[in-house]
RNA sequence: GGGGACGUAGCCAAGCGGUAAGGCAAGGGACUUUGACUCCCUCAUGCGCUGGUUCGAGUCCAGCCGUCCCUGCCA
């Protein structure tokens, strides 16, 4: 792992594990086995937040016991794959700080082996091929008590083998006949009501052109190729669950090295936020986003791009726990991850988001100074810069109020002495305003025996710290304040048209923001909603890009109600 | 009215017959050159419900209730 820096409290230990640990003990069904894991996606769409808790998963698990986990792109349908998905899905993993190895495999490099079982299969009795157009398919299937039927089951066993080998010859055309195991027509089960093994469709696929036109069904691949990889424990989400008697039965009819076990655990939601593909890529599809990389997505790529660090989120995914039951997590513990880990390593600048001019007025005009201030309070190893200071200052309009509210002690006239971080106490004189009756400058008075901050004679500073930046010398950059992720206000809304109710304004603002791009090239595509967007200032040409962190909400409202 | 799972605080989650961990959120306080951070305190006589077994039940048994998944030639 790249990084290490962990939430303390981080103790591993979970259903899973248990099971793991009974099949390596002695007399069980691995006993004396490394323990081998894989994640398999299916390369047609982008990583998302949801992945990494199976990425965490897959490749923790593998970790604690000493073995290691496959990355496989799971490409057996050629309908919705593409070689776009399969480099950006490698390029997030590794961002994220996970590591196969050489251990990268396509699903579909093993189609000739699944053909080979598949024959094998038919040999031994156990498939058959079926003519039920996926109409009538559908019509036989039967349904809650009612057994399914296939007026093809008990074809010759030399039939379904000459008709299967002509399917691969592409003599049929879609749809026309399906490979179908032999197993209970009549299970409580669907998934063991003669499920479909393989399939014909005339498509080129992303790896492999036009060698095939049938191609094997998940059900039927992934058992396999777990024993191929030789995959101990194959850990996937809890809809696959209704599917393991199928997994156990492909493992046990073919002629497979090995015998993997599948376990399953509770897939990631996060509370009002879209996670499902389907909808994610019609957002991108229908150009709601700028991509798959927008920073309201949750994909890993948007969520890189809102600034959040691949430890924040792998920490997040550690301290969600691994159960059975409904996992969904509240979107503010994703932001306290990451607003823990930017606390312990993000470099500060101060920049003022909605400026205000704030003048000096003791302050000799013409003079300029530098001052000192610290990367990072909480890590002296930061180091410090020297920040441009004179008589004319922004500071954050919220940090003055001509009337104050009870308890507030920023600037306003006859006010408290407050600090300007790193420079000098100040006091409030008064301020400007225009013919509307909005401010346009504060007026204050410094102490020069202040320098640094503290004050010569050790008093004490009643108001509060104001950060800065020197009107003259402050650098613009487009910094930008995301709205939260793409979410879906109703969360039964299952179906509906989320898109058309979306409440952008619902939402608080992240404490960690990223500093995108400077002035000269700062784009914002038409298309997206900020909760704030323009120009603010920052305190150092260097410190762009990079992160900025506010204070949980940089809402004057929202500070003071009590 | 089939099959498979799950129900411990607002949200995650430990717990595996001996008297309800931890984290997030929330509230209170201390500290502070970010009203941040940090630190301290509070926060389930209660574990979906009802019975039963037991000296003792969140843990075992029975029945009920609720939620989710499965009826693609998707994964």
């Amino acid at each position: 792992m790249a990084d290490d820096i962990k939430a303390p409290e981080l103790e591993s230990r979970n259903f899973i594990h248990a099971f793991i640990e009974e099949d390596i003990a002695p007399g069980g069904q691995y006993e004396g086995m490394t323990v081998h894991t894989r994640f398999p996606p299916e390369p047609n769409g982008y990583l998302h937040i949801g992945h990494c808790k199976a990425l965490t998963i897959d490749f923790g698990t593998a970790e604690k016991y000493g073995g290691l986990c496959n990355l496989r792109m799971d490409d057996t349908n050629p309908t919705k794959e593409d070689e776009e998905f399969v480099e950006a899905i490698q390029e997030d993993i590794h961002w994220l700080g996970f590591d196969w190895g050489d251990r990268f495999f396509f699903g579909s490099d093993y189609f000739e082996e699944d053909y080979r079982q598949a024959e094998l299969l038919i040999q031994k009795g156990l498939a058959y091929v079926c003519e039920l157009s996926p109409e009538e398919f559908k019509e036989y299937r039967g349904g809650v008590g009612v057994p399914a039927r296939s007026p093809y089951r008990d074809r010759p066993m030399e039939e379904s083998l000459d008709l299967f080998r002509r399917m691969r010859a592409g003599e049929f055309p879609d749809g026309a006949m399906t490979l179908r195991a032999k197993i209970d027509l009549a299970s409580g089960n669907f998934n063991m009501r003669d499920p479909v093994l393989y399939r014909i469709n005339h498509l080129p696929h992303h790896r492999h052109g036009n060698k095939w036109c049938i191609y094997p069904m998940y059900d039927f691949a992934h058992p396999i190729q777990d024993a191929l990889e030789g995959i101990t424990h194959s850990l996937c989400s809890l809809e696959f669950e209704a599917h393991r008697p199928l997994y156990n039965w492909v493992v046990e009819h073919c002629d497979l090295p090995a015998k993997p076990r599948q376990i399953e655990f509770a897939r990631l939601g996060i509370d009002h936020t879209v996670m499902s593909k389907r909808k994610l890529r019609r957002l991108v599809e229908e150009g709601r986003v700028s991509g798959w990389d927008d920073p309201r997505m949750p994909t890993l790529c948007g969520l890189r791009r809102r600034g959040y660090t691949p430890r924040s989120i792998r920490n997040f995914c550690e301290r969600i726990g691994v159960a059975k039951s409904a996992n969904v997590v509240e979107y503010g513990f994703l932001e306290h991850c990451l607003r823990e880990d930017l606390n312990a390593t993000a470099e500060r600048v101060m920049a003022v988001l909605r400026p205000v001019k704030l003048t000096i007025t003791n302050y000799p005009e013409g003079k300029t100074e530098t001052v000192t201030v610290e990367n990072n309070p909480v890590d002296p190893a930061a180091g410090t810069r020297e920040v441009p200071f004179s008589r004319t200052l922004w500071v954050e309009a919220e940090d003055f109020l001509e009337v104050p509210v009870p308890k507030y002690k920023r600037l306003y006239p006859g006010g408290p002495e407050c600090r300007l971080k790193g420079a000098y106490l100040i006091r409030c004189t008064g301020c400007e305003k225009d013919a509307a009756g909005n401010v346009t400058e504060i007026l204050c008075e410094y102490d020069p025996e202040s320098r640094g901050g503290d004050p010569a004679d050790g008093r004490k500073v009643k108001g509060a710290t104001i950060h800065w930046v020197d009107a003259a010398t402050a650098v613009d950059a487009e910094v930008r304040l995301y709205d939260n992720l793409f979410t879906d206000p109703d969360p039964d809304a299952a179906g509906k048209d989320f898109i058309e109710c979306l409440n952008p304004n619902s939402l608080e603002v992240l404490t960690g923001c990223k500093v995108e791009a400077s002035l000269a090239d700062a784009q914002a595509p038409a298309n997206f909603q900020f909760l704030r967007q323009g120009y603010f200032c920052l305190d150092s040409k260097d410190s762009a890009p990079g992160h900025l962190v506010f204070n949980r909400s940089v809402s004057l409202k929202d500070s003071f109600k009590k």
